[in-house]
DNA sequence: ACCCGTGATGGCACTTGGTGTCATCACCGT
DNA sequence: ACGGTGATGACACCAAGTGCCATCACGGGT
């Protein structure tokens, strides 16, 4: 056996994705995920370490595209209007994205499991976007402040676009950054 | 059998918290916890849903602190403002559990599924959060974005609290938040 | 003094997530 | 034709978590 199977990451994340959305995360064995995806459950762990990050599985670009606008963003732009500018990029890249994203967090939002990983990986980003602010000389209490304040904006301007289709994710974004701005001068 | 059994969660926790610590938690079973504390697991499946959890028992304590905090802060306290007197009811709280407070971070930072709980139980916070300063008038985006960014200088004023023993966690806080007010004001 | 309802526990079987180990097969270079 | 490499299947195994039922202590009522 072991004939080439075509990217097998690709597979088992479709797989787990219909079935996820069909029936629900707890519902959906990782032995029907490997069935679909004409393999088993021996082999998925060895293309995902466990049953969530299945649904992770991609987001480092989300990762390198927020950490290179931060970092290429202008030198005189201050921490948030580094971020801003990064959520720019990643807002564009969403819109290519609309209908997956949306399939993803419903999946998500309907299991506290999932909600759990979801919030680790925002915390990594923030951390990794903390390095990128330090890297502009951001010092230390204020990089993973103005990092976590970020990941906050980031993700009620996603919340909202995912509920509200007629507005871009960055101008949701851009009205965040200026509420978190009105918020703390206030 | 089943004779009257004082404090039957106090009991699983401190069990749970020794070997957590001494042995940390993926070497600990939870049949290890339910005979170290006089029981069995399927005991300790009847007072806390899983392994994590008997880690963050009692965190009720905390919430009521930190929204009471909020909501019993003067009507005209902006809402960062409010969410420094909370801190300040919080900070003092802790100030008597450090000892405590000191064990459990360690065992929670030695292991990344602790810290996915640990960082789910700040996103419910803060929402709790959010809900108070509703009930202040506050606006929805807004809310929310306060109540994150909240979560935010808790943390790293907890993170610097535990590692450096010279300042209160209350000045730490009050540090963090002023910071917090110069990142977006900039 | 006896009996009964209630609540907490032990014990057991079972499912599922996750891992170690080994044999097998296709592919590739020599 | 041959041997090495890498991916897979198959199997055994451990631990988390759940359902189910029997058992015991306790308190109240008769």
């Amino acid at each position: 056996m072991a004939r080439w199977q075509p990217d097998a990451c690709g597979r088992i994340q479709e797989a787990a994705y219909a079935l996820y959305a069909e029936r629900g995360y707890d519902a959906t064995t990782i032995s029907d995920i490997a069935e679909r995806a004409g393999l088993t459950k021996r082999t998925y762990f060895r293309h995902f370490p466990d049953k969530r990050e299945v649904l992770f599985w991609g987001s480092e670009a989300l990762e390198e595209l927020f950490v290179g606008g931060v970092t290429d963003a202008p030198p005189s732009a201050s921490p948030l209007a580094a971020i801003g500018i990064a959520l720019d990029a990643v807002g564009e890249m969403f819109a290519e994205r609309r209908e997956f994203a949306t399939v993803r967090h419903g999946i998500i939002q309907a299991t506290p499991e999932l909600q759990e990983r979801e919030r680790i990986k925002l915390a990594r980003l923030a951390e990794s976007v903390a390095v990128a602010l330090r890297g502009r000389g951001v010092g230390d209490p204020a990089a993973i402040l103005a990092a976590e304040a970020g990941m906050a904006v980031f993700h009620v301007a996603f919340a909202r676009w995912i509920a509200d289709a007629d507005r871009s994710l960055q101008d949701l974004a851009r009205e965040a950054l200026a509420e978190l701005r009105a918020i703390a001068s206030a």
